[in-house]
DNA sequence: TGACGATATTCCCAAACGAGCATATAGATT
DNA sequence: AATCTATATGCTCGTTTGGGAATATCGTCA
């Protein structure tokens, strides 16, 4: 339906959000792994995190004190295509590639909540 | 750029302007063309054609008393893409498809202004 | 020049958005 | 129970958005 594509745009269309999305296309994360990151206060992080989940664009799955946030396991066709092409249209920025740099040295880092990084936890394939 | 990003979801996030540039995806049209397609006012049509202009997703030229819009000649590798997968997405939808065959009908009616409809006019390939 | 047709712009309104501050919640730890 | 840590929520504010009514613009044609 054209309102799902309209959905998608709409949490598209908001830079915070399209980097918190390019990360959760990588991998699973929680709140304060988006606040490392993308260097943004939680506050900003958690709104935009709970705008996501009012859409059904993320879901969220609490560890002790840890929120960690996914994409859903199941994706429409067209959220499907999306954030294929929005893998796409990063390779090239800036910030984008930061943004997976810095995800990767919190990995190894193994910085706290690690049971996120768990192997193939539910983002395997786009 | 990802601000180039933010623009283009921007401009993707409404169900009226996503019409617009999915007909123009097919065709350059004019201002009538799209009140007669969507069944929309024209003040309504006319304002989101200015704000896709203003953020350079359409161009218009003059054409007597019509203006003509049409997607940018030159488009970034980022519209591009997007194009594309709209259009992919929009495969089985009916508004979509609706708008469409109004085109079509549209265009075998040879309704005015028919110069927006000469052969190869710059939306050839996506 | 004056009327007309197609489109754009101005003004107005209600709703949504994005941001920040302060505060609330909820599980863990002592 | 008190505290700590991680996260969420309410409140407020300025801005943007989407829509409609009325009016302005601009090229055309009589």
């Amino acid at each position: 339906m054209a309102s799902d594509l309209i959905r998608i745009y709409q949490c598209f269309c908001d830079r915070t959000r399209l980097r918190i999305l390019h990360l959760l296309a990588e991998s699973p994360l929680c709140v304060c792994h988006f606040q490392d990151i993308l260097s943004e206060p939680q506050v900003k992080i958690s709104k935009h995190l709970a705008y996501l989940r009012k859409r059904g664009m993320a879901v969220a799955s609490r560890d002790q004190n840890w929120m960690i946030y996914s994409l859903p396991r199941k994706r429409t066709r067209e959220l499907g295509l999306n954030l294929k092409c929005l893998q796409d249209c990063v390779q090239s920025d800036n910030v984008f590639a930061r943004d997976l740099k810095k995800l990767t040295q919190l990995r190894k880092r193994r910085c706290e909540p690690m049971s996120v990084f768990a192997k193939n936890k539910s983002t395997a394939k786009l």
